[in-house]
RNA sequence: GGCUAGGUAGCUCAGUCGGUUAGAGCACAGCACUCAUAAUGCUGGGGUCGGCGGUUCGAGUCCGCCCCUAGCUACCA
């Protein structure tokens, strides 16, 4: 009995593009979506951009848009990117949208006729000038305990404290500048202990992967705690009913949005029935494939919110790792962020996909992406094992017997082959692609084998042994067959070419182990090209060209010797200085303190080590040159703002380095 | 700091209930083949299963401690 299946993937924020990490998801869920359809299943599966929230609005701000105008945008791209990853969604929709709306506001009015809603006073940080409310990661300042400069406002990244945003040492809105005040303000809370008893059930529950049980056990033993749902305007959302001027923090409604994008898939196609899939005693499927960074919000609040209100809880919640590359997390400074159109530039979809099916095993670890081992390994299985069976076998076909299959075949073969298909499917329902992808791969081993221990090529020349050279290859054939049907769900796009070549139209499940006598193939084409070391280096140069050009060099960059790259360097803001005045230092023996005018970046105060060579007053209108980014250090006599360039071995031999006459204050030296 | 998940061949990963000599693919070496996109087949080298201790007739697997990696968390989840 075929199934309904209603499956998500989360929805990514609509503040810039798509980056590999995010196509693991997607590539995932729909590896799993396609083959839910090939194995007959109704599945809907659907996209959005998750649109809502302080990050958006201000980075709309920051470019002079309204926060529509950049959702509109990040969302034809965010499909673009999809759509060439071979994505099947039914729909990508938004939770900007009349559907969300009307659903969230649904949901928390369930929520508060049951009592679920608590209002309470909560201080947070207040931008005066701006007039609104920042979340801790909108202040920037020192941290109060080990003094770490331009920290964000929940914790110190170098000493780990954590704080209220105001604790901050100079804090500072990374909105107006001005300094942040602590305000009250009322907020909206959902009760979520009141639905403990509920969610200990459910994280017991199949829906959970076992790996992620006992983390969800944890948090669930540490006591689970009220959850603030709202927002102050103004906030790019939905206005709550009821609460004038609170707005849906975006958490509450991108969930919701996984609702609203199948009211909107409904609303235009009339097999897809809303109700049905979401009352309480459904027997449709609820999917939800997401990072494991956002288990808690998935595992908890979502199911939670949707039993309290009157729905059904989802059949399953299936996290996966993030990814790395190259040993090291994707990392702007690493040159290892890598996003999905730079991918697309320069290499097709396809074998990236394969490559994720082949590491993705269902679990919550992460994953790797090695770029040497990843063309070796499409270039072996793909090329040299799958694709080559169709290719050495075609030729005769096409020569000897005008592209006519025969009757004959070896059953042992073949039955080898297609015998691997319920372990199979049964690794792909489990979500283990890469234990999918080792039995294909395996099978396709003992085809290659058969064709090496027949010797087609021999039987060819012996005169009278067409039914064996005819048996041989139609054996062979109806094997890749069957590997097609293995792979299309990895592999749409190639699948597609194969279902061309065998002229038999699309394959499917069903189709796994049927003869194919009688079949006239159509002359073999290419179905995939070898990837070369050289594009994936082009697409890793253009990758680390996207992200800005102050960034490091790669983990690759040998660090046996002390060679740097231009990126290193070009890290290094070197500045021309004018020294405005030079002071003593009282109680220190090697430091003089200097104030430097440096142009455009303005006044810097600067401790250098210099005394010993140079007395104040020989220094004061001299133009030096100095570090200008150089991280802020706190001295025992003050704080130190860069550093100034000079030369030699010490003592009176010290030599401040000088630019040649005619250079100003705040030129950039490189 | 607490917790969770990991650590198995050069690389990426399997390893079921504790059971014989720990596996695969890629990479590497040799041989064979020449149908196939320099593809394929056969053979081979390569491991202190992170470390130490314990339970057991027997430990990659179970228990304890430690080391390393990643993630979550540390009074807005």
């Amino acid at each position: 009995m075929p199934r309904t299946l209603f499956v998500t993937y989360a929805l990514p924020y609509a503040n810039g593009p798509l980056h590999l990490g995010h196509m693991t998801g997607f590539v995932q869920t729909d590896m799993w979506v396609r083959f839910q359809r090939l194995r007959g299943n109704t599945v809907h599966f659907v996209g959005a951009d998750d649109a809502h929230g302080s990050g958006i609005m201000l980075k709309a701000e920051a470019q002079g848009i309204t926060p529509e105008a950049l959702i509109e945008q990040v969302s034809v791209d965010h499909q673009a990117d999809c759509k060439d990853f071979l994505i099947d969604f039914d729909i990508y929709h938004s939770t900007h949208s009349p559907e969300n709306a009307e659903l969230s506001g649904q949901i928390y009015q369930a929520l508060d006729a049951k009592g679920l809603i608590a209002r309470r006073d909560v201080e947070q940080a207040f931008d005066a000038e701006k007039g609104m409310f920042l979340p801790d990661r909108f202040v920037k300042g020192t941290c109060p305990s080990c003094k770490t400069p331009d920290q964000y406002g929940d914790s110190c990244e170098a000493c780990g404290t954590t704080y209220r945003p105001t604790d901050l040492i100079d804090p500072v809105s990374v909105v107006s500048g001005s300094a942040p005040v602590q305000k009250n303000s009322e907020h909206l809370f959902f009760a979520l202990p009141q639905l403990a008893d509920y969610l200990q059930g459910y994280i017991g529950s199949e829906a959970i992967q076992a790996s992620v049980k006992p983390k969800l056990a944890e948090w669930f033993a540490d006591g689970l705690r009220d959850w603030d749902i709202s927002r102050d305007a103004p906030y790019f959302g939905f206005e709550i009913p009821g609460a004038p001027g609170k707005y849906f923090y975006v958490w509450v409604d991108a969930p919701v949005g996984y609702m609203a994008s199948l009211k909107a898939l409904a609303a235009q196609d009339d097999a897809v029935d809303f109700d049905a899939i979401w009352r309480p005693d459904s027997d449709a499927e609820v999917h939800h494939f997401i990072g494991k960074d956002i288990i808690y919000f998935h595992a908890l609040f979502w199911p939670a919110m949707l039993h309290a209100a009157g729905f059904r809880a989802p059949t399953g919640v299936h996290a996966h790792g993030m990814l790395n590359i190259n040993g090291a997390k994707m990392s702007k400074s690493r040159g290892t962020f890598i996003m999905a159109r730079t991918w697309l530039d320069h290499l097709p979809a396809e074998p990236l996909r394969y490559y994720f099916a082949s590491r993705l095993g269902g679990s919550i670890e992460d994953m790797e992406l090695n770029l040497a081992d990843f063309a070796q390994v499409i270039n072996a299985d793909l090329v040299g094992k799958y694709v080559n069976i169709a290719s050495r076998s075609a030729g005769f076909i096409t020569k000897r017997f005008d592209g006519a299959l025969g009757e004959r075949v070896d059953t042992e073969l073949l039955d080898t082959v297609s015998g691997a298909a319920n372990e199979i499917a049964e690794a792909y329902e489990q979500r283990n692609t890469a234990k999918a992808v080792r039995l294909t791969m395996a099978a396709a081993d003992a085809v290659n084998a058969y064709i090496a221990e027949q010797q087609p090529w021999v039987i060819a020349k012996q005169d009278g042994s067409d039914d064996d050279l005819q048996r041989v290859c139609t054996t062979a054939l109806t094997a890749f067959r069957d590997l097609t049907v293995y792979l299309k769900p990895i592999l749409p796009a190639t699948a597609a070419k194969a279902e061309a070549f065998l002229n038999g139209g699309p394959l499917s499940w069903a189709d796994i182990g049927k003869p194919l006598a009688g079949r006239t193939i159509a002359k073999f084409k290419p179905l995939m090209s070898r990837i070369e070391p050289d594009t994936v280096h082009a697409m890793l140069d253009a990758g680390k060209a996207d992200t800005t050009p102050k960034q490091a060099a790669t983990k690759e960059t040998p660090v046996d010797d002390n060679t740097i790259q231009i990126d290193d360097f070009s890290k290094i803001d070197l500045r021309v200085a004018r020294i405005a005045d030079a002071q003593h230092v009282e109680g220190a023996d090697k430091l003089l303190q200097l104030t430097l005018d440096v142009g455009d970046l303005g006044s810097k105060n600067v401790f250098a080590g210099i005394k010993s060579a140079y007395a104040p007053e020989d220094l004061v209108g001299k133009h030096v040159v100095m570090v200008a980014n150089l991280a802020p250090r706190k001295m025992r006599f003050g704080l130190s703002e860069g550093m100034v360039l000079a030369a030699g071995p010490g003592g009176s031999d010290l030599f401040v380095v000088s630019p040649d006459d005619g250079a100003k204050p705040g030129m950039k030296v490189k």
